[in-house]
DNA sequence: CCGGATCCGTAACGATACTG
DNA sequence: CAGTATCGTTACGGATCCGG
């Protein structure tokens, strides 16, 4: 939407003069699955261009949504989100949920899936009373990706990368099978039977309390 | 965001590749609170020009977001939200509630203020457990706007115009108290006291009651 | 090489005038 | 009243170049 800004006393608006540009909350979306370094942005969002990007993350540092921080233990900088950029995860992740519904049509490039990306808006889908109670991870392989969700009494965390907590749930399945099951033309336990999903840890009980979890009723 | 789509196979990228265009979304924010005629949207967004406005109003459209309606008695024609659109209040009011927390800086025009839309936004930024099992509206006069606000059960939902159904409370105030109310540099109390707000129907339990119903805590 | 900054052609926006 | 047509301005997208 540009740098000009709408100028309205409305949250909306005001929300929208500092997301609504172009990239922006696709930018935000990759950080609510971790904090990510610049190189991987731009392989992720080429189009952006390196200068584009380099705007955008001097203005959402300017705002106050993410922060530089040097990562583990060789100090190479990162930018992740800061306490306010991590409440975007909601309204965020409440648009997502809505996308999920929409049909997907041929100017969508398939070989772009990234199952970490599906798993993120799934989480903001469900019913929170599904997980009421419950606090456990589930930790996800989907080809190379390896992703986790970190389930904590009716909240759910989605995050790129082995979970740092045991997990309650491992899986493994390529993309074909993930994208199967999510859009509902496949079953957890017809594709567990048929091996497409390999069970790498946790029983059969886990896995099946993790799908109820994150059930998508479309 | 362009007519150009991201073609990303992620639900968050899809809707942005519906919603994500310049204007689109308060658009939608204007749907929310109720139908509304070409006319009266271009003089709310009148930068947007009535080439832009008519644009954007095909793509949501044809996008299934609103639809075309003949207004009450007169057949003057409207535009509303579809079923689908509708389903962007949560994530949309998610935003808006964000918004709330934002400074205000310099290059908002105070004289934009619609109550409207602030009301539209604290609909989602309370805790639905505030009106647990209450079904109740509220109205409001701020200035020449009318609106309200109907509770149901945990669900708040904020229209133009008056209640169709009986309300429990209708306020009168001028936008300086409401917005001092909302920022919290006020209270309900002092200013039902000092005359600031006058009720207009209802009695004082259920005024209390409705500012705890709407709370919004910075 | 990584994180940027500069430059430039193209596409979208913002404003106004015009039409059914 | 509800749009279309036109046009100057601004942002985007892609490539190239700079400093550590």
């Amino acid at each position: 939407m540009t740098n000009k800004t709408y100028g309205q006393l409305c949250p909306i608006a005001r929300s929208l003069d500092i997301l609504g540009d172009r990239w922006t909350l696709l930018l935000i979306r990759e950080f609510l699955l971790g904090p990510k370094r610049f190189k991987e942005l731009l392989a992720i969002l080429p189009a952006m261009g390196t200068n584009r990007l380099s705007e955008r993350l001097a203005m959402l540092v300017q705002n106050g949504i993410i922060q530089q921080v040097a990562r583990t233990p060789s100090s190479l900088p990162a930018y992740e989100l800061t306490d306010l950029g991590e409440q975007l995860r909601k309204p965020i992740l409440a648009l997502g949920s809505w996308g999920l519904k929409l049909p997907i049509d041929e100017r969508i490039d398939p070989t772009s899936a990234r199952a970490e990306l599906i798993a993120l808006c799934l989480t903001s889908a469900g019913d929170p009373k599904a997980s009421a109670g419950l606090r456990e991870a589930y930790e996800f392989q989907v080809d190379a990706e390896v992703f986790h969700i970190q389930v904590n009494d009716g909240s759910l965390l989605a995050r790129s990368g082995p979970s740092a907590e045991p997990v309650a749930v491992r899986v493994q399945c390529d993309m074909a099978t993930f994208l199967a099951l999510v859009q509902g033309q496949d079953t957890p336990a017809r594709a567990l039977r048929e091996g497409d999903i390999k069970l790498l840890l946790g029983d059969r009980q886990a896995f099946t309390r993790m799908f109820k979890v994150l059930e998508y009723k479309p």
